[in-house]
RNA sequence: UGGGGUGUAGCCAAGUGGUAAGGCAGCGGGUUUUGAUCCCGUGAUUCGCAGGUUCGAUCCCUGCCACCCCAGCCA
């Protein structure tokens, strides 16, 4: 069902897995994927499920699917279906192992008691501003906060009193005793516990005060069993505090952390901050419009999972910056696709061509394969009559250097049927060209070659006696700067939105056999692109066709 | 000017004290009823820069430069 799997890379993180497998250092992988469940899934995230849940398909191991749920302020349970759907469609399964940091709330509860009795932690009766003003700057260390040496029962009582509800929101916090003077922003006694009175979206009321996540994340790990926990780049300066944390306690695993760099792709926007902007000030149709980098815009536009995944394969990890070219996505969407669907003929901006030695009222069936290499998929017909509609880019009075199309007086091949040539262009009033008018060759079907003459070009066309109405969306990239914002004043990235990224022809033809599609059916529109009807706007009544992505197209001639 | 990272071709990315994988893009050619696909060919005297060690350095050492991340009771 799918194409062939690109040969799995192996990047370091593929190493050391396989290194501490042959040492006997983990008897299997254990990974996570880990979302906040606050935002949409985008490829940006696509790339770190395919590592977690990849790299464990190939050593036999486990994935955990688990929601960071510890900030109920921002967190919300409508995301977790969108996620969970995003990550099945991408092919992934969790099996049993769908899990919430929240679901640990009671024991890392009891792990903050034994750090507090152990004297490695403190409850901080300091308000946010004054913890701030106490940090230091990048410069400059900390210093100590005046209720850093609390006694161990007056620490415990007062966690206790937190929890029983005792405090208002930001009055009490529960902080990691480690240094104040550590180069290392996170040592500087990081706080491990807040207080919020509100209710937690799987929780409810049972708590109102809440783990931050370098408490939760590392022993969330631990008790899951990970082996190996997979992050970006920023957490690096973070590994110090997990190592600490886990250090301290008693825990039934010891899970290490490693950091590889997150994807950066031109021509579009991958911070959740950036992609919010996007859909709040409307500039797109909402979290699926089909220009965003999310995956259910993805998805909507039409890209199959194999193609995401094949391109997260061929990006590789590592820990240098990246900046990826567009391309490379759409390619693998080309790769993927082209052995996959079958071909059709559609017109976008249609010329009407009459053909005059055609027979009045007469329509040919023609044969025409659904699949140039692969018969296995079997034929179609494709009726021609006496006028067809042709692209009106395939024809020109002026034709530039090596254009292979359709010229006065000139021959060319309508694909699947024969060859015509073009007797006479038409005008209104205005001097638009509004019809040519030529003669085919009988003599040319089935791909006969005409006597004497040679036909280079071979155009795409519809019957427009039969020719069926449809919707087709053109989508492009969203912005026209490979780095949105970064030349613009204060990098202000809606300045290079791209005003041409989604065009809508309400009405183009498509050939007789395309009524009916089912939504979410994929086609080649032969010489024009990948096609795959709306999800949401598509009926088999009105079909909506969306543009995935174009051909590739080695004549530098044409718009794209 | 603190700490943590990164720098190998246009874009990704392996790699090792022994003479620079692979992919994508590009370019050239072939096949082709899609200017698609497919096939063949093609690029680094050089691995951020400068020194040093060595018979030999992209790899080890020293210094420098550039870029990214960190001062949430966000994740």
């Amino acid at each position: 069902m799918s194409s062939p799997a690109p040969a799995p890379s192996t990047h370091f993180i593929h190493n050391i897995i396989l290194d501490d497998l042959k040492s006997g250092r983990a008897e299997t992988v254990v990974t996570r994927f880990p979302p906040e469940p606050n935002g949409y899934l985008h490829i940006g995230h696509a790339k770190s499920i395919c590592l977690n849940f990849g790299i464990v398909q190939e050593f036999g191991g486990k994935c955990f699917m688990r929601f960071d749920d510890t900030n109920p302020l921002k967190e919300d349970e409508e995301y977790e279906q969108s996620i969970l759907e995003d990550v099945r469609w991408l092919g992934f399964d969790w099996e049993e192992r769908l899990t919430h940091a929240s679901d640990y709330f009671e024991q890392l509860y009891g792990y903050a008691e034994e750090l507090i009795q152990q004297g490695k932690a403190y409850v901080d009766s300091l308000s946010a501003e004054e913890i701030r003003g106490q940090r230091g700057t990048l410069t400059e260390p900390g210093e100590d906060s005046p209720y850093r040496d609390r006694s161990m029962e007056e620490n415990l009582t007062l966690f206790q009193r937190m929890r029983a509800g005792e405090f208002a929101e930001g009055e009490q916090v529960l902080r990691a005793k480690i240094e104040m003077v550590s180069p290392n922003l996170n040592l500087r006694d990081p706080v491990l516990y807040r207080i919020r009175k509100v209710s937690h979206q799987r929780t409810g009321t049972a708590w109102c005060l809440y783990p931050l996540y370098d408490f939760t994340h590392g022993l969330s790990d631990a008790l899951e069993g990970v082996t190996h926990s997979l992050c970006t780049l920023e957490f690096e300066d973070h590994r110090p505090l997990y190592n600490w944390i886990l250090d301290q306690l008693e825990t039934p695993a010891r899970p290490r952390q490693y950091e590889f760099s997150r994807l950066n792709l031109q021509h579009t926007v991958l911070s959740k901050r950036k992609l919010i902007q996007l859909v709040e000030e409307k500039r797109v149709a909402g979290w699926d419009d089909p220009r965003m980098p999310t995956i259910s815009g993805l998805r909507r536009r039409g890209y199959p999972p194999e193609a995401i995944r094949r391109f997260c394969e061929r990006i590789g990890i590592s820990k240098a910056a990246n900046n990826i070219d567009m391309g490379v996505l759409e390619n693998c969407v080309r790769e993927d696709l082209d052995p996959k669907v079958p071909r059709a003929m559609v017109v976008l901006r249609p010329l009407k061509l009459t053909i005059t030695n055609w027979p009045e009222g007469h329509t040919e069936e023609l044969d025409a394969p659904r699949h140039p290499k692969r018969p296995e998929l079997g034929r179609r017909t494709v009726p021609l009559s006496k006028t067809v509609y042709i692209e009106q880019e395939d024809f020109s009075e002026e034709p530039p250097q090596g254009f292979q199309r359709l010229v006065p007086g000139g021959e060319v091949r309508l694909r699947n049927a024969y060859v015509v040539r073009c007797d006479e262009v038409v005008r209104d009033g205005s001097g638009n060209i509004v019809e040519l008018r030529g003669t085919y060759d009988p003599d040319t079907a089935k791909g006969k070659k005409p006597e004497g003459r040679k036909v280079k070009g071979i155009i795409h066309w519809v019957s427009a006696s039969r020719a069926l109405p449809v919707e087709v969306r053109l989508y492009d990239r969203l912005f026209t700067a490979p780095n949105p914002g970064a030349d613009q004043p204060e990098g202000n990235f809606l300045q290079d939105l791209n005003p041409d990224s989604r065009e809508v022809l309400p009405q183009a033809w498509a050939e007789a056999g395309l009524a009916g599609t089912e939504s979410g059916t994929r086609f080649q529109f032969e010489r024009l692109g990948y096609f795959m009807t709306d999800p949401v706007d598509s009926c088999p009544e009105h079909p909506v066709f969306n543009r995935i992505v174009t051909l590739r197209d080695s004549w530098g001639g044409k718009n794209r």
